[in-house]
DNA sequence: TTTTGATTCCATCAATTGATTGAATGGCTA
DNA sequence: TAGCCATTCAATCAATTGATGGAATCAAAA
């Protein structure tokens, strides 16, 4: 028996699906206590009636709503992975993040889930937190953070924090950031990409630096095209 | 005669004070529609009708506590402007995030609701944040991010931007950042600072360090106290 | 003391909200 | 056709929520 948020999946035409599609981008909008089940109907075009029958209460649409998001971030971790093996660290960051921000900006509800349920409690003691996987230490693994001593896993996987709430900052704070700057939305999106790159790579590009001269075992061609800006270990 | 913020904020005692207090702390960890008035009336232990007397309906106490929120940040903002004269521009940003951090860390409520307002909506069309001085631009200027043509005003405040959003983030994701580390109290706070000066200082000072040996000019008190810093140019 | 004005709370309202019931509707099979 | 089942909706509930009116309280002024 598939569980009913694999159903939902299976065809998006079926109501289920509709109902689960208009609730991520409500909830995503107002959070949880912002949005009303009926709001939710309307966007759909039925009765809240029919939302109950296929959802349950509102905790529960909620929650499927959050693992739905979940999946779907998981999924575009996994792809990302597939695509960013090659070439110098430097490039592996500019093209994650390139199609992170990308991702998100096409999905801004996922960036506004996943920081409302960061930031905000609810009323209610919906614990659902527990079923939630969490990526980040996967992704500082995947990142090759954890591969030295010096960096254990909890500073690995704020590292990668800091890099997503970046991300899903300016997403999720799209309307606010874009409006206060007067720019339409490519250049918006251009600008996030540039200031992310700017100030998210030479951290780790110079981290890097500083382990292989540390190791004097000058390696790989990353060495070498970095010459240029270096920072003096102290 | 004065505004009812201001009143409020002369007499700490006063209840309407008190419930200003209240309703920072409540807003602020359940946003905007999931705090009631009997919460805060609750919090602060007095009938709701009470605080509808003090402070008008639900959206006036609302704008009431971003208000004074946003007076508070600017303030802070000015103390820091005054102590972060000295030394370096590395330097500079270390105590600046330090302090930042620290203060925050005290006033998790500023965080919460800078954060709600930049990304959630209301339902009811409360306008309020024309009222709302943006400190971006200013603090942008502080820092000297605008004295190159190159950084314009937008680019400026872009970095701004991901500088405060980051500590925002790990201030109001501290419940549910240190459950997932496992981390007390004190060590996530370090931790935090930690993160956030390896990941924000690298991009700006060797920025600055590209911008004097493209100029070769040594003009402002800027450009030479930076002689010593632990950049060496290669 | 009486009066005045400010403050506080009790009782209550109307609207909203989450949720259910039971009656239709329509497709499918025996 | 009749029976069955899944789906949908109108009607309705009980609880919550924002808000108000009016009585009670209290301190300072007259």
């Amino acid at each position: 028996m598939k569980s009913p948020l694999e159903k939902a999946r299976k065809n998006p035409e079926s109501m289920k699906a509709r109902i689960l599609a208009a609730a991520r981008r409500i909830f995503g909008e107002y959070g949880f206590h912002g949005t009303t089940t009926r709001m939710i109907a309307k966007e759909v075009g039925i009765d809240i009636s029919t939302l109950h029958y296929h959802w349950g209460d509102k905790n529960d649409l909620y929650e499927a709503v959050v693992m739905d998001v979940n999946n779907d971030l998981g999924k575009e971790f996994l792809n990302l992975e597939k695509i960013v093996h090659t070439s110098t660290l430097e490039e592996r960051m500019n093209i994650a993040l390139d199609r992170m921000t990308d991702y998100l900006f096409d999905h801004p509800e996922v960036s506004n889930l996943v920081l409302f349920r960061y930031f905000s409690k609810t009323r209610n003691e919906v614990d659902i937190d527990f079923k939630v996987p969490e990526f980040s230490g996967n992704i500082a693994h995947a990142m090759g953070l954890t591969k030295d001593a010096k960096n254990p896993l909890s500073r690995a996987m704020m590292e990668v924090m800091i890099i997503m709430n970046g991300m899903h900052s300016f997403v999720s704070g799209e309307n606010y950031f874009r409006s206060m700057l007067k720019l339409d939305r490519k250049n918006y999106i251009d600008l996030v990409k540039e200031t992310l790159k700017f100030i998210l790579i030479p951290a780790f590009v110079l981290r890097e630096e500083k382990m292989k001269k540390g190791r004097s075992r000058p390696s790989s061609k990353m060495t070498q095209e970095k010459k240029k800006s270096k920072v003096k270990p102290s």
